[in-house]
DNA sequence: GTCATAAAGTGTAGAAAGTACACTATCATT
DNA sequence: AATGATAGTGTACTTTCTACACTTTATGAC
């Protein structure tokens, strides 16, 4: 079976950078290529788009194919088209970008066997094709996006502490933020609902539970809110 | 001539939002689309990707060929790539948003006979394919990024007054803005060089005219300065 | 059960930035 | 000389941002 056109065409493939927080590490989400090129090098997860599918729907695919993932915040990131960024024949990817709540997902730690593993984005080892390029670009999109949209909270837990936020915050930006300024800022917006639930067995004052509240987020969007942090 | 792959090829193009900036109003370009389908209608200009050159080099040929445009920012907005969205075959289109100072370039009126046209925002004709979600993604992409980033600039002729500057503000982002605050911000980020030339022969006090600073403005870029309006 | 340790939680004063607002200056036209 | 059009300019008030330190509450070690 073969397809033939009158004008050349380039392959198409999506990519995706996946992104966990855990505790207090950013990390990425790679897979082990199976095939060559670059055969049992890290690379994004990702592949070829089908004819009958839209570029989202391609994404999803590959990502539940190759990682089991299904819940995640999934956004377009850019699409890369420098003609000899595949070995094999022009290759034009459409990079999504992707938060993932790591609690709902098995952290295999990456190992000669494992095919999927998460990696501190400070300690990534070295990706196949272009695709360090593509995890800077997610990463700076990812750092930017997150100063005007809540977009944080998609990589915690549905219920979670002010000082979980806190450090993901820090993390993300790589900075320092003030305790007390940040909470201040933080339920100014509105989006946090604390639960009247509160931390336990842990070796201090036990700190409570919020979640965010997607509905009030919703309503403040459409009347133009600005999220700025 | 044909071209075999063993796997289905989606066609890729590359399409460009172009806006310009006349006076009072904020236009785009487009094209009469001279084959079908949509043969005679209004699109975007763009058309397919060659294999040895990159996404860019792409739609700045496709700009060059089809309406002459050489000199513009541009940047890369977003892939479309529902199934559907040719009758032909399944095409992928990589989306630009560009903007052009329209004092260089000559502003032909439409008629049956252009082929190449500035429409003004508000009252653009019927255009093919699925190119209507196209322009609204590069017009609210156009508003967004004129509140952080001094892009603004690229749609003026090189030397402009503060009155031309505050009408583009005005018009991109559909609000009436403070002439004194207006002045105060945009002077306060010191990305404006004032020339020792003013208007001439104009019914009323000459207005001093200002280049923007982009070396200045590279400096500021790289120590993370804020360019919020 | 007391002490050490760890993080949670809380307010205020001063600085900076944003906002609202009105008159004078200068040019061409009549 | 008067009119009409846009340029150009400062200040008071409000809001937001920033810096900063102590008390509370839980566990674990002794």
């Amino acid at each position: 079976m073969s397809y033939t056109y009158k004008y050349p065409h380039p392959a198409v493939t999506v990519d995706a950078v996946v992104f966990g927080f855990d505790e207090a590490d950013l990390k990425l989400l790679l897979v082990r290529r199976r095939i060559d090129p670059f055969k049992g090098e890290w690379a994004l997860p990702g592949g070829f788009v089908r004819l009958n599918e839209n570029l989202e729907e391609a994404i999803r695919r590959e990502l539940l194919e190759e990682t089991g993932i299904t819940e995640l915040y999934l956004e377009q990131l850019y699409t890369f088209g420098e003609p000899d960024r595949d070995p094999r024949e022009r290759v034009i990817s459409v990079a999504y970008y992707a938060l993932v709540n790591l609690s709902l997902y098995p952290v295999a730690a990456a190992s000669d066997a494992t095919e999927v593993a998460w990696f501190p984005v400070a300690e990534l080892p070295e990706v196949a094709f272009d695709h360090e390029r593509i995890v800077e670009t997610g990463l700076a999109r990812l750092k930017a996006k997150v100063r005007y949209e809540p977009i944080g909270f998609e990589l915690l837990p549905r219920k979670f502490t002010l000082g979980d936020l806190q450090r993901l915050y820090e993390t993300v930006l790589e900075q320092p933020l003030d305790k007390r300024n940040f909470r201040k800022k933080i339920l100014g917006t509105n989006l946090l609902q604390a639960l009247k639930e509160y931390q336990q067995d842990v070796a201090h004052r036990a700190a409570q539970y919020y979640q965010f509240n997607r509905e009030r987020y919703e309503q403040l969007r459409k009347r133009g809110f600005n999220f700025e942090l």
